[in-house]
DNA sequence: GTAACTAGACCGATCGTTCGGTATAGTTAC
DNA sequence: GTAACTATACCGAACGATCGGTCTAGTTAC
């Protein structure tokens, strides 16, 4: 057996905070060898494809939590008001109130936007798809449900920049909890 | 008079560009130096504080076309609805319809958020502000007003990163088209 | 001549990456 | 039991490239 057990998945989850926290250009492999307490040679070891695949493995492991901490309290039982309230309940906990940030946007505008452009489009579609089925159920239109679930992703997005340059989580805070309302009309509940 | 009338502004805009599209960190300065046409020590003849007065000369720069765009039309004669509207065509304008990042987007997620924290808290307030004061002409009361121009911006950050994420311009589009309505509600024009 | 301006070599630092080697632990052969 | 061997985990040092920044030696306009 090894010397030590830092597993792959141990620093996997040092390694996807940095990414998030940092964008792609901006998570130097000194910032992950930090973070992780591994040298940078260490590191080659656990990523032979090297700070690319770190990235890619961050993205399908973030990709899970999104599925389970976001997508699938709208797949779930419930009125659409309810699958609703618990994805936004959902994007709470998975951004820490607006203190992480999204790996998506921080992959899309720093660097990495080319190197991950069909996994980035690919997870958007997947979180607005997921949105737009509830708001078809919920009796919405294709083409309004579309737009709507669209106008929500963005928002989400919008507020974490807007709180990270207000310097103020609140921000994030008072965005989401007009989501449901920006979703579901005026008339809903 | 110098070699060449390379002047200070010219070089300007099309290091604004450079930074709106790559943030601060992904703007390296031979990037800068390809972009311009100019020498490294060209550019530090114009800009002896180095990148970061490039960035802060460029900030100032591009918030004084946010101002003429953007929010003069806020403050401008007309209807508030009708001032909306102009504000968001000022918005397509200078976003370039979604092909445009947008500077403080950038500059937060992208490296030197920390250099200019108050600068970005500023710009943003600024922009919330004009928006606020425009719904509360509207008839809307203090807090809703500032809580809807809030939702609002972040409405328009969010929605280039979602189109830069898909990679289709057309999200922009629609969630500009949206904005109006998101900012007085359903029974106003 | 002089001052404004510029190109390109150059600096130390850091980037992502690779190499050579060490330490620990399990397996095998006797 | 123990010696020989293999596999995994890890690190220090260095690679070439590029980073932001400086210095020198012009070139140009007046």
């Amino acid at each position: 057996m090894p010397a030590k057990k830092t597993t792959r998945a141990d620093a996997l989850a040092l390694i996807a905070a940095a990414f998030r926290a940092h964008g792609y250009d901006g998570t130097s492999l000194s910032l992950i060898a930090q973070a992780t307490g591994l040298g940078r040679a260490s590191l080659y070891h656990h990523f032979p494809g090297g700070k690319e695949e770190m990235a890619r493995e961050v993205f399908a492991h973030t990709g899970a939590a999104v599925d389970a901490l976001l997508l699938a309290p709208l797949r779930g039982p419930g009125t659409p008001a309810e699958r609703i309230d618990a994805h936004c309940a959902g994007i709470r906990a998975f951004y820490e109130g607006g203190a992480a940030n999204c790996l998506l946007g921080a992959l899309t505008l720093s660097g990495g936007a080319d190197l991950f452009q069909a996994e980035l489009a690919a997870s958007f579609k997947l979180w607005i798809d997921a949105l737009a089925k509830v708001l078809r159920e919920a009796g919405q239109g294709r083409g309004p449900a579309r737009r709507a679930a669209e106008r929500a992703v963005a928002q989400v997005q919008g507020a974490l920049i807007l709180s990270r340059g207000l310097g103020q989580l609140a921000a994030f805070q008072r965005s989401l909890a007009a989501l449901p309302q920006l979703l579901l009309g005026d008339a809903q509940a």
